[in-house]
DNA sequence: ACGCAAACTGTAATTTAATTACAAGATCTT
DNA sequence: AAGATCTTGTAATTAAATTACAGTTTGCGT
């Protein structure tokens, strides 16, 4: 674990003063790592001691070797720390922290994500007579987009957002019929009712959602993807690009057990959105 | 450049004992960077200044900053680079490669974002009096889910992804309105005369497309989002995710820009959800 | 509420590390 | 071969980090 993280994550472990270390390096990092210990004790007003504690508590020999852990987790490209937006942050501060908490979160769901149960989603998909997405609210959006990819398959797919469609149509889903559902938290209760319809009807129920869930237990299979969101926006900010991520996974998993042939069938389908735009010749900037 | 490269190429610049000191460290940069200049020295067998000197040549402040330098080379190792999903991946590894090149695309989108830009687009959000949504294809689900957030503000929001009605919708719009037309390539035709109609109507057209494209020139305000996509799989998926976070970054101005008692109204509307939903002491798992 | 113990924090002293100044030696040029 | 320049090391100086210790605060049990 890269010691910005490590901060981050054992910012409750700090006392007081500490904290006010840990504060001032989150929010320049890269001048701390080319300031000294007085200059940075003097930034987070405490004591050159208590720097020095600070960077013991973090399993570090001292403030140096501090330094040099603190410029490798920066050199990562990026610091993927989930940062919270504040009231006073400018356009560059909530730009920057909403990429970076992204980042953390497809960072984390990456480390969390249950690779064999993946595969046996892709199995049950490959199998399936008709695929079908439902989600409500921001979940969505995600349903209408897993429908958008895997039209491109010719297999039969729909797409509800509508909670009546939905009923009628997982009572009409039959065995060989997957059913995928999508909610964050898994406690939409309309959702778990169409899980367990669809269930009742001997479809598969893919759950796209949080494990131990309510809706995860009316599934045949779960797909878990817990993480942190920054619930100060209220809005699901975070959750739901993992949950797209997922569903590009779920696809390309899906082309490549269907061969090589079968890409052909993609870009057909790619290229008959070719009369419906600007060639790059016709137009000139 | 990073600092062991600089000094594989400069090697012929330096001195007999500097070059001492360089394959010293070449051999072992792991545990250069946890030495004293004393103990390096007399690794290489040369005096203390020599190294000092050497990492002068480097265009480095002294040793420490040299230390710092070469940590954050070694960490270096690319670790978020956009692989390709090959025939051959099994699930391990394309699921590793398309959580990457999705968290690549991010970091490309992050350090190519126009922030000046976003702000005039929150400007321009916050004082609509009416805000359109507009995506086809894959583009759709981004405007179903820029809906889904910003019908949150209590603002009037529109989103349709059926050209007969973005174009009634676009007619009917006038000064002040704000119409968003999303599209990765913009080059999709519709939408551009979607635009164009808007602008016409002297609706204010923010446009989430790439810079220099057909769409590009048809608005007032133009948010691009250039990154890299893995064009073999032949569906649009890095590109999706970076829209996303756009749209995220938009809500999260709006909120901002808005006030700290704006937000108490985002959690009445979370709040709203609370009975369509099982609470979690209603569950026992 | 009071007093004791533990934990936290800062001041000052000490130690360690890094840099500078300078002088001796090597190398190159004419 | 002699002057000049560049290289290198020794010793002195300065800067930085750490330790030891003491005052203060905080929390807990009586």
């Amino acid at each position: 674990m890269n010691v910005l993280e490590k901060i981050v994550t054992s910012v409750n472990n700090f006392s007081k003063s500490e904290r006010k270390v840990a504060d001032v390096i989150l929010a320049n990092p890269q001048t701390t790592i080319h300031s000294s210990i007085a200059a940075l004790a003097k930034m987070a007003d405490v004591s050159e001691p208590t720097v020095n504690r600070f960077c013991r508590r973090l399993d570090t020999k001292g403030f140096p070797d501090f330094k040099l852990h603190l410029a490798q987790s920066l050199a990562n490209g990026t610091p993927y720390v989930n940062r919270h937006v504040e009231e006073e942050d400018g356009p560059e501060a909530y730009t920057a922290k909403i990429f970076e908490s992204t980042m953390a979160a497809l960072d984390t769901a990456r480390q969390r994500v249950d690779i064999p149960m993946i595969n046996r989603a892709v199995d049950v998909l490959t199998q399936a007579k008709k695929i079908s997405f439902f989600g409500l609210g921001a979940s969505a959006s995600v349903a209408h987009d897993a429908q958008n990819k895997f039209f491109r398959f010719n297999v039969p797919v729909v797409c509800f957002d509508d909670i009546v469609m939905q009923r009628m149509s997982a009572i009409n889903s039959a065995e060989g019929d997957v059913v995928v559902c999508i909610s964050h938290t898994g406690r939409t209760k309309n959702l778990c009712d169409i899980a367990a319809i669809a269930r009742e009807n001997d479809a598969t129920v893919i759950g796209i959602t949080a494990y131990d869930s309510p809706l995860a237990k009316e599934c045949t299979l779960v797909l878990s993807l817990d993480v942190p969101e920054d619930t100060d926006m209220y809005m699901p900010m975070a959750s739901r690009v993992a949950q797209l991520v997922l569903i590009d996974i779920l696809a390309t998993g899906f082309t490549l057990r269907r061969g090589s042939k079968f890409r052909e069938n993609l870009k057909k389908v790619k290229d008959s959105l070719r009369g419906s735009r600007f060639e790059k010749k016709d137009f000139v900037s």
